[in-house]
DNA sequence: GCCGTTTTCGGCCCGACTGTTTTCAGTCG
């Protein structure tokens, strides 16, 4: 079973842990991280990359020496050099630095002076108070580290990005409404859209920084404060997030921005272009010796750096600073932009609407047409429909057309895709279909090469339009299923075939990384939502934010077009 | 350990908060 990325960023982050505690060179522990920041963010497998004999060395942040660590890794399994850190130092060490508070120095203390490997070990040296007897450590670090541990798994999880959205809303309306507050917002990956989010960063602009911290710690979802200072204050909700304050000046609120926008990696990218020019660039402003030559906003602190602003979405360093540079950014899709839903489900199978009232949501939104694609037979938990069902919903379909004004209702289905790669519905009424969404609901964990085959055979039938959520994944819940995504978007491309962006909030399938692939090799991509009722037509935000992180511009996206240009790029007969 | 429009050696992004200190180390983002 050849290696994940996941799997070989995660033995350099434990690498690097080790070497940490061990005290290594700061640098070559960051050398370590960043190559594993680099992997874990690759598109293509970097199993894939070594086996066909491409140079790992030309990849960011990886050498000669790391490119032949990872050949090592991935032909025998086994890091010799880990192994070597492993003698000296428990690997176990490197579970307690997930403990909020402790670092590798405290956790190398721990081991040496108390012996301590594993968390128990922790609560009952807390216990019996020999942890607060260390030199370095007192009354409040051991509450620290004993909170930390109760909350190492309650806060680790990584939210979905839909689930954020209520929760920002509200501490936004409760800041925005404290006196003194001139500007507010999120910041961090909720702001670049991430699929799922770890903590909020708020920022706020202000004249007296700290009379906005005595009131931000009184809104009345925090649980409990964590810190708390003059510029800044982090502290727990009830809805399980973490959130981080910090307050500026006014001319300083776009250096704080572009700070706590992130992400990190963009930060450093650009920090150094700041060091290049000879100028030092913080959350405070942009600086030409004590001079502050720039703050107020993001655009003009891109300028100052000679690059086009870019936008939240884009800031990975994934490719945007040298695009930025040369002005190549893309111009990237919005919401306005779409025309259409080619995916929704009524309760003919397993949606909470009927047929009409999915076609009058879509008209209100003011779409040109909207497919109805309820599930084929084969998928029984969902009521699918059989041939006669399906025949019968086909001339609903037309009955309700030829009373509709502004919106068409596209003839279609959600076709399952059958363990041999045959479609879950014959030839002959398939043809009467306007277009086909087809997708697998079962056999998820076949191996990868017969799953890749088993969607490019279905992809053979020309009454194949789109692959719906091509991965399969469930946010926090589900792992894609292995498919060679490359093999796949080549083989869509060749075909005439389209890719979905899935937008339910739990999938978001493509995910950005897929999204750019897709772009790259020319493959079309369509953005849907998958309602299973009117409300979550609104689901297409989310979508859309996906598709931005992936780069995607009107052009690449289907339901962009108007339903002429549509209908000919879904006719492949 | 990586990397180069000053450099193949000598740098590597930068600052806030906390706790336990007598001036700063550790952690975090």
């Amino acid at each position: 079973m050849p290696l994940h990325n996941r799997e070989i960023a995660d033995t350099f982050i434990k690498l690097a842990n080790l070497l940490e505690i061990e005290g290594a060179n700061p640098f070559r522990v960051r050398a370590y991280r960043n190559a594993a920041r680099v992997i874990s963010s690759l598109a293509p497998r970097v199993s894939d990359l070594v086996a066909q004999d491409k140079d790992l060395s030309e990849l960011p942040g990886i050498g000669d020496d790391l490119a032949d660590k990872i050949r090592t890794l991935i032909k025998t399994g086994e890091l010799p050099l880990l192994k070597q850190v492993e003698a000296r130092t428990p690997p176990i060490l490197h579970e307690l630095m997930k403990i909020e508070g402790l670092g590798p120095k405290r956790v190398k203390i721990l081991y040496q002076k108390l012996g301590i490997r594993h968390v128990k070990d922790l609560q009952t040296a807390i216990k019996q108070g020999r942890l607060k007897k260390l030199s370095g450590f007192g009354e409040k670090t051991e509450q620290k580290i004993l909170s930390g541990i109760q909350h190492l798994n309650q806060y680790t999880k990584r939210m979905k990005l839909a689930d954020a959205a209520p929760v920002v809303d509200s501490l936004l309306r409760y800041m925005r409404n404290i006196d003194g507050v001139e500007q507010v917002e999120c910041a961090g990956s909720y702001r670049r859209k991430k699929e799922t989010v770890g903590d909020l960063d708020i920022l706020a602009a202000a004249k007296d920084s700290e009379k906005i911290i005595n009131a931000f710690i009184k809104f009345d979802e925090i649980a409990a404060v964590i810190t708390q200072g003059t510029t800044r204050a982090s502290a727990h909700l009830h809805s399980g997030f973490q959130v981080d304050l910090r307050v500026v000046s006014e001319k300083s609120y776009g250096a704080a921005l572009l700070y706590f926008t992130g992400s990190k990696e963009h930060n450093i990218a650009i920090r150094k272009i700041a060091v290049q020019k000879k100028l030092k660039l913080n959350e405070y402003g942009i600086y030409r010796g004590e001079r502050q030559i720039g703050g107020r906003t993001e655009e003009e602190l891109y300028k100052q750096l000679g690059l086009a602003y870019i936008e939240p979405e884009l800031r990975e360093d994934r490719g945007e600073i040298i695009a930025s540079r040369k002005h190549r950014l893309p111009k990237l899709i919005s919401l306005k932009d779409i025309r259409g839903d080619l995916h929704c489900h009524t309760h003919a199978t397993d949606g909470s609407a009927s047929l009409e009232q999915m076609a009058k949501a879509a008209e209100q939104l003011g779409y040109e047409y909207l497919a109805i694609t309820d599930h084929s037979q084969h998928l029984t938990v969902a009521h699918g429909l059989d041939k006669k069902a399906l025949i019968a919903q086909i001339k609903k379909i037309d009955r309700l057309n030829a009373k509709l004004q502004n919106l068409v209702v596209l003839k279609s289905m959600e076709v399952d895709i059958l363990e041999d790669g045959s479609l879950d519905m014959p030839r002959d009424i398939l043809n009467e279909l306007d277009l086909t969404v087809c997708s697998i609901h079962s056999k998820f964990s076949l191996p990868q090469k017969k799953q890749t085959e088993r969607i490019l055979k279905a992809m053979d039938n020309v009454c194949f339009n789109i692959l719906a959520h091509p991965t399969g994944r469930l946010i926090n819940h589900r792992e894609p299923y292995s498919i060679d995504m490359e093999r796949i978007l080549h083989g869509a491309k060749e075909r005439g075939c389209i890719l979905e962006l899935n937008a339910q909030p739990d999938r978001l399938d493509l995910n950005d990384i897929h999204c750019k692939m897709a772009k790259d090799i020319g493959a079309p991509i369509v953005i849907s939502t998958d309602a299973h009722s009117p409300s979550q037509f609104s689901y297409m935000c989310y979508g859309i934010n996906q598709a931005r992180r992936g780069w995607l511009e009107k052009e690449n996206v289907i339901n962009t077009r108007p339903l002429k240009d549509l209908k000919k790029l879904l006719n492949r007969k």
